[in-house]
DNA sequence: TTTAGACTTGACTTATTTAGGTCAAATCTA
DNA sequence: TAGATTTGACCTAAATAAGTCAAGTCTAAA
């Protein structure tokens, strides 16, 4: 699931048109229609719209948005598999060495 | 393990100074030095050559390259963890995708 | 069968960020 | 106190973000 599906998602199964959730969020039905392809990606603080919009978790959109972002980094990559195992290794050992302070 | 780490880890290991290898990579030694932690990240075709100075496999390189470019983007989130498993997700997606066809 | 409304697409723009450094001064280390 | 390393301030070019707009396409229904 990326955020543009999500978004069309949710969009959709509350029956509404590009155009009014674009003029929601401000922007125009053009660029909606290429975030729902993930051609193009949504300012942050449009997540919070969102995510209130359609009474959707906010942490969810923002996990999605992310890694949506990661994904357009590791998609073309021979190690993407491998540099996203690497990024969690080091996450998890930065959190341990946290919680070690 | 991220890059900075393995190439400081090569290069001492080899004892080499940081001098020496900058003038191979004819980069600074000031640029390096941030290169090794992490605080600058060194252009891609140095990869190859940081490969064959030390002969250590490109690929491991490369992933570590891509993988501590990851982990900048989501070491201060906290849906990091998540945005990763998404990332990881739509990567396995599109490789069934494309196994299919 | 044409036509309206929903959606997609391509070309373009401008402002901000990132990449990829340099250099000199400060610091650390034997 | 020399040589190795780190750090901070700075720089420029290239890339990315975040759009707009008009033209084109797709789909139901009159």
């Amino acid at each position: 699931m990326t955020l543009g599906q999500k978004i069309k998602e949710l969009r959709e199964s509350s029956g509404m048109f590009q155009r009014e959730l674009a003029s929601k969020l401000e922007i125009g039905d053009g660029f909606l229609s290429k975030v729902e392809s993930n051609q193009k990606t949504l300012k942050r603080e449009h997540l919070l719209t969102v995510s209130k919009i359609f009474n959707y978790p906010f942490s969810e959109l923002n996990a999605l948005w992310i890694g949506t972002k990661l994904y357009e980094i590791v998609k073309d990559e021979q190690e993407g598999f491998n540099a996203l195992k690497v990024a969690e290794e080091q996450l998890s050992y930065e959190k341990t060495e946290n919680a070690r302070n």
